[in-house]
DNA sequence: ACTGTTTTTGAAAGCTCTTACAGAAAGGGA
DNA sequence: TCCCTTTCTGTAAGAGCTTTCAAAAACAGT
């Protein structure tokens, strides 16, 4: 054992009495290895308790196997569940996940995406990132010229870049499309932030309504902040300035629920279809009817894409999946012939 | 520029035509070079578009700047929240987090937490993850001979090693005490794993009974799974049963949550009390009282003390914080005197 | 025993950076 | 002008691994 703490290649060669190159192929399975000088070197390693040196590995092969996994915010279930399948099948491959929150502003994405190229990932991940305009995205195409970037909930179509997203407009056209067949006429839509995402759910909303003859309505388009109180806020000044609303549709369940409460305290309980098919929308009373964006399997394709990049496989450009109703107690769609 | 890609230190030096060292020297800050060679090299840095090599700066430093984060499952939300402060907290210092989530089996988490020394992380935070018996946390001192180990939510005591906690012993001694001064006799106990955490709760809710002359009744203590339907289920036998239930204290909102809906089921609605206060409690009617037990203070504590520990200075070995009821629909505490 | 193959091994170069040490340049005082 | 500091710069030796190339050993076939 050498000085400072941790046993080299060195160490172990001396120990076993063969050269460094020898130790070397055993660490990389032994290939051209007789059995017995493998047997020795891999005892000896057991019984020094030795690790290669993960840098030097990394400065030789460029790579340490760590993928970066970017997302808005954590905290928030949607990603946390993403972020979460997306560890888990990343760690089963014996690859690592370099977590990176990058909070809502564009500037603050580009840098983060930046800085995590600088550690040498072997690829990017990113979950709900991409933004409606192309040149929003510019910093995403520039590493792509490095790595292999995956983007989960997002469209961009570009050299080494693939995306894994789940046909929202169509989910949520169909969502508004169910309520304004059960007759809801003034169906107030919230939502968030016009993220890639966002803005194919709203154009759904849109649509949906165009489709059925209804005429749109801006003030019942609400932008809303994330938090509860901001969308119940939003949602009492809307029901004060004497709006009428008899259905609602969100981007996401938590907003659904804000307004589902504030309706509620003003004794309205309209239909209401939330987005994300989220814990929350189980958890509240009533239950919360919600389009299942399918994140789970979005972030097992995106990571089987992953794989076949990685590996040199050909891999599709686009996947797109389809989302699914799931319907709870806020809204059921009644069988009724168009 | 080199054959493959990215330009060196090397590229650096000739094109400004000084030496690898002076490059080195102003990539560390400039310290003993001139301002007009430091501008020249600066310069050309910027021209080429060159960024060190991660990798051969960890080889030479020993550290690339990461900090392993484990936890059981961030798709938690307490764990989610936990790691997006901590993460946030990490980038802040030009720190990365290397995220780990280890699932429930020790096993795992002894393998994930080993696996991440040997990417020669700077430091290691395990959130939730120490457990009761001494013998279980042998990993963690062993890690802790060759990175700093920060501890959240957990108790260990060993050298290098900090833990970050609430009492949480304390917290549910109270709150269940709360629930016995406010006339419970009856009080359904819900948890789902013996954590170190989970298992000063325990002992919080045993001690209040007894202190307030409460017989224990074994029944009504009541090992659940984390999702709502298992908790359902597990209430739901248990009424059919015939027990008696006039109270509700759990070591989780969801649980507490369970126990609600399935209780309410039965037309019964006694004082609930969740413990974490996670969103679910405001999201949920009647609005979820639940203990506060400061997972962000936690973190910031947490990375506070990191922050020392990196940097040579000295921290405490244990922070306890105390926690806080916060009291929604599900219970209010009568002022009543003891 | 000898030749031609195949398998196994080692020496050395390379990956990119940091840093100790020594030498060169520059500046100050007499 | 000379000598002594101080400031700046370069050489070279690591850090620990992979990989190429050539040499050595083992083996088979005649």
């Amino acid at each position: 054992m050498n000085a400072r703490g941790a046993p080299n290649i060195y160490d172990i060669a001396q120990q076993a009495g063969v050269s460094i190159a020898t130790v070397s192929r055993v660490l990389s399975g032994g290939r051209n290895v007789s059995a017995s000088t493998e047997e020795k070197v891999l005892s000896v390693m057991e019984q020094l308790h030795y690790t290669p040196n993960a840098f030097a590995r990394g400065l030789c092969r460029g790579s340490m196997g760590m993928v970066g996994v970017l997302c808005t915010d954590v905290s928030d279930l949607y990603y946390a569940r993403a972020v979460s399948t997306i560890e888990r099948l990343l760690r089963q491959k014996g690859l690592d996940a370099l977590l990176c929150c990058t909070g809502s502003r564009l500037e603050d994405k580009k840098n983060s995406l930046n800085l995590l190229l600088h550690k040498h990932v072997d690829a990017a991940i990113l979950i709900g990132s991409a933004f409606k305009e192309q040149d929003d995205n510019s910093h995403i195409e520039e590493a792509a010229r490095s790595v292999p970037v995956i983007v989960i909930n997002g469209l961009i179509e570009c050299e080494n870049t693939y995306c894994i997203l789940c046909d929202e407009e169509a989910a949520m056209f169909e969502a508004v499309g169910a309520l304004c067949r059960h007759g809801c006429r003034n169906i107030l839509y919230l939502y968030d932030q016009l993220t890639y995402s966002g803005t194919q759910k709203l154009a759904g909303y849109r649509r949906a309504l165009q489709e059925q003859g209804i005429a749109i309505e801006e003030p019942l388009i609400l932008q809303t902040g994330k938090s509860l109180e901001e969308v119940r806020a939003r949602v009492q000044q809307l029901l004060i300035s004497g709006a009428v609303v008899d259905g609602v549709a969100a981007s996401e369940d938590l907003l659904a629920i804000g307004a589902m409460q504030q309706l509620s305290a003003h004794g309205l309980q309209p239909p209401v279809i939330g987005f994300n098919n989220s814990s929350f929308a189980q958890i509240v009373s009533p239950a919360l009817t919600s389009v299942d964006n399918m994140v789970e399997t979005l972030c097992t394709t995106a990571f089987g894409i992953l794989c076949d990049v990685l590996e040199g496989r050909s891999a599709p450009r686009k996947v797109i999946l389809s989302a699914q109703l799931i319907e709870r107690e806020t809204f059921r769609a009644s069988p009724v012939l168009r």
